[in-house]
DNA sequence: TCATTAAATTGTT
DNA sequence: AACAATTTAATGA
């Protein structure tokens, strides 16, 4: 059965938030791009928080307080259409951030961000965000790549939404998932259950199952429990039928 | 550290 | 959707 997500407050995360450990400042990719200047003021504002399962990051139409980014776990960005349903854009795992366009605007959410499973979650406040922006060459590459990359996503995402062949959509997603650029914390193995996968992709779990077996006899991927190992990236990409 | 038990995840119908 | 099989995590001696 679909597991309704108990919608939680949205201040849970502000008031959990709590210093950065040395490990997750290592899980976070631009620090080491930035000038020792820039990287002592990043950290001393960078906060973390534990995200439970089914908890909001952010939802739409509120004021962005923080540029997030994913520690650990597994988020969903999704938005709700005219009709009220629920379209899932893309999942979101470790090494992951997002919401920098509507960070740079200063305009709200315009869509929601929620843990699939028990996640840690950093934040850069948008006061710092905007302050490397000004004075950081390295940040502006990332974000600037990061920008670029997501357009590249979410043009695939459109294909992979037309696509009627369930084991297609779903190697497309995982190539998605497996983007060493926009998500370099995941490496080799993606830490994600069938059923995570089921909702991201919006297929039964038991049709993701039949679709990742074929996958494994097209030696693309091979299923381990409780996440994913990729064998070729590119034939995820890119093969047909 | 090891054995037992509970919980989570996967495989199958 | 239901159930069985398998894997991992938790517990306590």
């Amino acid at each position: 059965m679909v597991p309704q997500f108990t919608p939680c407050q949205d201040p849970s995360l502000h008031q959990r938030r709590r210093q950065p450990s040395f490990v997750e400042l290592q899980s976070i990719p631009w620090l080491s791009l930035l000038s020792p200047g820039e990287r002592v003021r990043a950290e001393a504002e960078l906060v973390v928080a534990d995200a439970k399962s089914g908890d909001f990051i952010c939802r739409f139409g509120k004021p962005v307080t923080y540029w997030f980014g994913v520690v650990e776990g597994l988020l969903k960005m999704s938005a709700d259409n005219a009709q009220g349903m629920t379209m899932t854009f893309t999942g979101v795992p470790p090494g992951g951030w997002f919401g920098e366009g509507t960070a740079l605007k200063r305009e709200p959410y315009r869509y929601n961000i929620q843990a699939l499973r028990n996640s840690v979650v950093a934040g850069l406040p948008l006061d710092t965000f905007h302050w490397l922006l000004d004075h950081s060459i390295g940040f502006n590459r990332f974000v600037m790549n990061q920008l670029n990359e997501r357009l590249g996503q979410f043009i695939a995402a459109r294909e992979i939404d037309r696509m009627n062949n369930p084991d297609l959509r779903v190697a497309r997603s995982l190539a998605a998932l497996f983007n060493p650029v926009l998500y370099p914390g995941v490496g080799d193995i993606l830490r994600i259950t069938q059923q995570e996968l089921a909702y991201l992709v919006g297929l039964s779990r038991q049709r993701v199952n039949e679709a990742l077996n074929t996958l494994q006899v097209q030696a693309m991927i091979r299923i381990e429990y409780g996440g994913l190992r990729v064998l070729d990236l590119a034939a995820l990409r890119s093969s047909i039928q």
